[in-house]
DNA sequence: ATAAACTTTCAATAATTATTGAAAGTTTAA
DNA sequence: TTAAACTTTCAATAATTATTGAAAGTTTAT
């Protein structure tokens, strides 16, 4: 019984670990990816105190990264009949979840650059070498940009259908 | 003439700073995405003193940053015959940045998680539901992100040619 | 071999970002 | 209304990450 569970735990804890150091390629804080995490793989809600207790972390911090992963609509509080306390639960499907973190990166992060890109690229050509260039340079990051947002954002949209192996069977 | 050049110094500036900010997107300092921009819409390649004047930036600061973008493979070495000095230029085609960036990010940071999913989704199923939740969402994860990387790199490796335009049509 | 021109390294420092914990705030039960 | 149970806020602090600058290293020209 020992050793099944330190298997458990084992797994658990790098699979948490692992997931909050991969927090910064999807733009957030490694509390907030291992509470995401955490609530991931557990098979029940959990309370304030549950996340604190399993992550060694403080009780403001965890207050503030809730409110972070359900202001990026990922987590959702639970009320269970019964309990004082708020439990929290988070989007259990990963093509769901992963719908979720590009339409919100794409909205926090990719938009506003697309933006700037636009405004640099639409600058006054005065013939100059280096104002060409500058427009054109701009220019070609917008489309990529662009393009690249609009196709992750399709392709994450997709249910991993028909429509998705298709495309990977084309694109190979 | 000094409404052409402020106009062009402040895109430039403007480019300059956003993309220097965007940088977390694509994994890397503020600096090194700095640099990368202004050598993005340099029409020349440019020293070290260049940069370090135009960004206001330490020598040591510069020289550890370019080498980065070096091991990136974004920048390369350019030598001026007659000139003592190193020069520096980027990938100009954006197409091109795309494929290295992509590539680089998934050797760096997506394939060690792969390999972590992998693993704590084949630890031994001890018969318990939260050893079996471990397992299913782990290995969910595993087949999402293994999946959303290969299609990535896939779609980043072809020229901006009729596959990239027939997937849009397909996708859309 | 020497010195000038240049680049790299790295310990010290600064800037930024994350975390704590206790006080203030809120809700519920009695 | 009060008090207990709980959550939020936020100034202080800790941890992390970026930056500096000067010493050490390298290359080239003479």
């Amino acid at each position: 019984m020992y050793i099944c569970c330190m298997e458990y735990q084992e797994a658990k804890d790098k699979f948490i670990s692992t997931w909050g150091s991969l927090g910064t390629l999807w733009g957030i804080n490694k509390a907030m990816a291992q509470i995401q995490a955490l609530l991931f793989i557990s098979i029940k809600p959990l309370s304030m105190e549950d996340i604190m207790a399993e992550l060694q972390i403080s009780r403001g911090n965890t207050s503030m990264n809730l409110r972070q992963l359900m202001d990026w609509g990922i987590v959702t509080k639970e009320l269970i009949p019964g309990e004082r306390k708020e439990f929290f639960t988070t989007e259990k499907d990963v093509q769901e979840l992963a719908r979720i973190i590009a339409k919100e990166r794409s909205r926090r992060e990719i938009q506003p650059v697309v933006k700037v890109l636009k405004d640099v690229s639409s600058i006054k050509d005065d013939g100059t070498e280096k104002t060409k260039e500058l427009i054109k340079q701009t220019k070609a990051l917008h489309d990529l940009t662009e393009t690249a947002d609009a196709m992750i954002n399709k392709l994450v949209n997709q249910q991993q259908n028909w429509i998705t192996k298709s495309l990977m069977k084309l694109v190979k």
